[in-house]
DNA sequence: CAGTGGTCTAGACCACACT
DNA sequence: GTGTGGTCTAGACCACTGC
C-alpha cells in the first residue's frame, strides 16, 4: 500500500503557486487537479495557452525558449518540449529550429489561406495567383436567430454582416456571407477590408486581436437562386458549393459564422483524409 | 573539431546488420543514410512500416511492446516510443494503454467508416443508423485512361469496376463508382461485397491484404442527370455533391479511384480545419 | 561563438488492463 | 502481480541560425 490509486496527492504538495507545481526530489510529483488525473505537461500546455490569450506573446512573436519556460514553470525541459509538441501539431505555434518557438498567425508568408480549401483545376499552384476581393456589404445589425444561435449570442446581441466575393484570374467564383459578433470588431468597415492587405483573418489578427485556432464546415451542393447566379455569374440553378463554415477562438468560443458558395467548374475543394 | 558538419558516420559503424544500428557507448551513434540526416527513430519509423507492409503483422493484431522493440533494434525505448507516436498520429497504429499497441484497421468497432465524413442533419449520431448497401455491378474491364492514369496503371492493364448504392434509414444517398487494379483483387465479386458485414475496406484487408492508409479528395457540386437521378431517387438536375476520392495504401501507392455522387437535402460532409 | 530547437539515453515511477 | 503504455527527469550531444 503507497497510495490509493488514481488520486497520487503528494504528502508535502505547496499550495498551489504560480499555477504550475514544482518537484521536490529527483522525482516527479504531478499536481492533481483533484479527481480528474492531469499529467504535468497538459497543465503546462494549458498555462502556455492561457498566455497566448492573453496576449503575452503577440501573434508572429516568439516565445521563451524551452530552457526559460522549464524555469519558470519549475518543470524539466522534456515536459515543457510535450506540451509545445502539442501545441505545434494544433497549429497554435510553429517551431523553427535554431530560431525558436512562434505564435502561429493567419498574416504571414507560406501558410496563408490555411483555411481556403480551395484549389484549380489547370494552376498547379494552389490559389494565390491573382486573387482580387470584392466587399460588396459590410453593416450592423441583430444578430439573426440562426446566427446568434451559433455565434453562442443572445438574441438582443448584434452582428457584423460582410458579403464579399473572391475573384481569381478575374473570375467570381466565391461568394461569402459573414457573421462577427460586433462586440469584438467595433469599427469594422468595408473599407478596411478592402485596404488590408492579406487574408482576412491577419486584419482580425491585428486589427480586432481575435485569432482563428480551429473550423468546423459543412459541405453541401445546392442550385443558385437568381441573385447568387448573377454575382458569380453562372446560370440560375446551377450547382454551387455551399461550405458553412464556424470558426473558433481559445476556448472553442466560435466567433464567426461563414456561409460561403463557391462555383466549382474551375476549382475544387481538396481535403486528406487518414 | 570533431566531425564534418551533416555527416557524423561513426567511425565504428557496423554493417548494417538487420536493418538500425546500435549504440556502443552511451551515446547514441544514429547512422547516417548519407548526405541527408535521418535521425533515428525516422529510421526505426521505416522500419516498422516495413514490417506492418510485410504483413508481419496483421491489421488488429498487436505488434510487440516497446521494450521488445527497443532490445530489436538496440536503441532506446524512448527512440522506438518516438517513432511509434508519429505511427500512431498517421493512423497506423493505434495505442492502448495497458493493453499494448496495435496494427489499425478498417474492420473494428468504433473507428469504422473513418474516410465517410457523411454526417445526417438530425440523428446525433454518425451516419451508422441503419445503413444498406446495394451492390449495382461489379465487373472487370480494361482500365479507361483516366483511371489507368490515376491508379499508375498501363493502358493494358484491367481493372475491376463496382457500382453500390448507400441508403440511410431507407433513402438512397450515396452513388459510387468505384476502380480497383484488378491484379490486386482477383475473385472479387458483387456477392462477395454484399455478404461481408462491415466498411468494404474491412473486406479488402482481411480478403485481399490490401489497406487504405490515407485519402485524397476532390469535392465539387454537379446536377443530377437522368440516370443518376433515378438511383438516387431526385430531380434530374437536382444538385448533387461530387467526391472522387484517390485512396493510397503503403509508399503512397494509389489502389483505389473513388467518384461518389452524395444527396446532401438531409445529409452533410463535415470537415475541420486547423 | 552562443543560443535555439532536435535527438537520444537511462532510469524511475504512475495508470491501466488482464489474470 | 505482471506487463503494457504514459509521464517525468537529468544530462549529453547534434543541427541550425545568426551574431
Amino acid at each position: 500500500m503507497v497510495t490509493p490509486p488514481s488520486l497520487t496527492a503528494a504528502p508535502d504538495s505547496p499550495p498551489a503557486s504560480a499555477g504550475a507545481v514544482g518537484v521536490g526530489a529527483p522525482t516527479a510529483v504531478p499536481i492533481l487537479a483533484s479527481p480528474s488525473f492531469s499529467p504535468l505537461y497538459q497543465q503546462i500546455k494549458t498555462l502556455i495557452l492561457r498566455s497566448l490569450q492573453n496576449g503575452e506573446w503577440r501573434p508572429g512573436e516568439a516565445i521563451p525558449s524551452e530552457i526559460d519556460l522549464a524555469a519558470r514553470f519549475k518543470v524539466s525541459q522534456g515536459t515543457v518540449r510535450k506540451a509545445v509538441d502539442e501545441l505545434a501539431a494544433e497549429n497554435l505555434l510553429v517551431r523553427r529550429q535554431g530560431k525558436g518557438t512562434f505564435v502561429a498567425t493567419h498574416a504571414e508568408e507560406q501558410v496563408q489561406y490555411r483555411f481556403l480549401r480551395l484549389a484549380s483545376d489547370v494552376a498547379a499552384a494552389a490559389v494565390p495567383g491573382s486573387t482580387h476581393r470584392e466587399f460588396l456589404d459590410c453593416r450592423r445589425l441583430p444578430a439573426p436567430a440562426d446566427v446568434a444561435a451559433a455565434l453562442h449570442l443572445r438574441p438582443e446581441d448584434s452582428v457584423v454582416e460582410v458579403r464579399r466575393v473572391l475573384h481569381f484570374t478575374g473570375q467570381p467564383v466565391v461568394l461569402d456571407d459573414i457573421w462577427l459578433p460586433a462586440h469584438l470588431f467595433k469599427g469594422l468597415t468595408a473599407e478596411r477590408l478592402s485596404e488590408y492587405r492579406g487574408p482576412m483573418y491577419g486584419l482580425f489578427e491585428s486589427e480586432f486581436g481575435v485569432r482563428m485556432i480551429r473550423a468546423e464546415e459543412k459541405l453541401r451542393a445546392v442550385s443558385a437562386d437568381e441573385g447568387v447566379a448573377t454575382l458569380l455569374k453562372v446560370a440560375p440553378g446551377a450547382p454551387l458549393l455551399s461550405v458553412e463554415r464556424l470558426a473558433f477562438t481559445y476556448g472553442d468560443q466560435p466567433v464567426e459564422l461563414r456561409r460561403g458558395l463557391y462555383r466549382t467548374d474551375r476549382h475544387y475543394y481538396r481535403n486528406e483524409l487518414s
